[in-house]
DNA sequence: TTTAGTGCAAAAACTTTGCAATTTA
DNA sequence: TAAATTGCAAAGTTTTTGCACTAAA
């Protein structure tokens, strides 16, 4: 059991077969993934397993989500960083955060979400 | 027919009273507003209608869109700008654009959105 | 008058939920 | 064994679509 799997047992949840397929499918790659898209690689266990999954380690900080077109793309909560997506072919890239936006006029405890939009490499060709 | 509307026309559509609806609705507003939002302020003409305006309009360039919580929320294509989120009760702000992230490896053709999540002051009270 | 656009209702896509059965600790 | 979690199927939400009717130019 890895230290995430670690920290949501400490929270008082139970190690499940489910939950350790969702996290481990999750920590393999480098871009976000859609829960049909981890449903879908894992093979087994039901698509409300995973969804609820997923939902749990959001809410106690192990994934963050971004909604892109209209699906929620999961990726592990580790180093601060964005997404760069093909506006042709929807390919998504991460890359790290660099800038700082904590401060703004009537409102505190600000987080911010920089997405970019762009052609890739692929597509360009 | 406001300047707008004039651009739909010689793009080749036709002015109706549902989208001419649509767009007062929008110009109204500071806030973006979602699909819903619109069609139940109109109070009349179809909910497909207002969607259907609603993409025309996008892919014309007259409004921009953005997903907050599962739902597109759009705004009027005036000055770039971004928007701030509260994190609890959900109200939504816009404010200028004032950063340029226009350089990516292996991308082309960057744009960029950003969104900040914080609590505003209603909710610090 | 001709073509584009509307309204209606049904479908689509993603996600959530109720509940009985199962699994975890 | 008690409580949490799963699987299944059904429902919920937002958005799209087919088609006959209507309205704009």
């Amino acid at each position: 059991m890895d230290n995430s799997m670690k920290k949501l047992v400490d929270s008082g949840y139970k190690m499940t077969k489910p939950r350790l397929a969702v996290w481990k499918c999750i920590g393999k790659g480098k871009r976000p993934l859609s829960a049909r898209k981890i449903h879908e690689k894992i093979g087994t266990f039901d698509q409300a397993s995973v969804y609820r999954a997923l939902n749990l380690f959001e809410s106690v900080g192990l994934v963050k989500s971004e909604t892109i077109r209209k699906e929620k793309f999961y990726c592990a909560q580790d180093k601060p960083h964005h997404h760069i997506i093909c506006r042709l072919c929807g390919h998504i890239e991460n890359f790290p955060c660099t800038h700082k936006f904590n401060k703004h006029k009537n409102f505190t405890d600000i987080e911010h979400r920089l997405t970019l939009y762009g052609v890739c490499v692929k597509c360009t060709q």
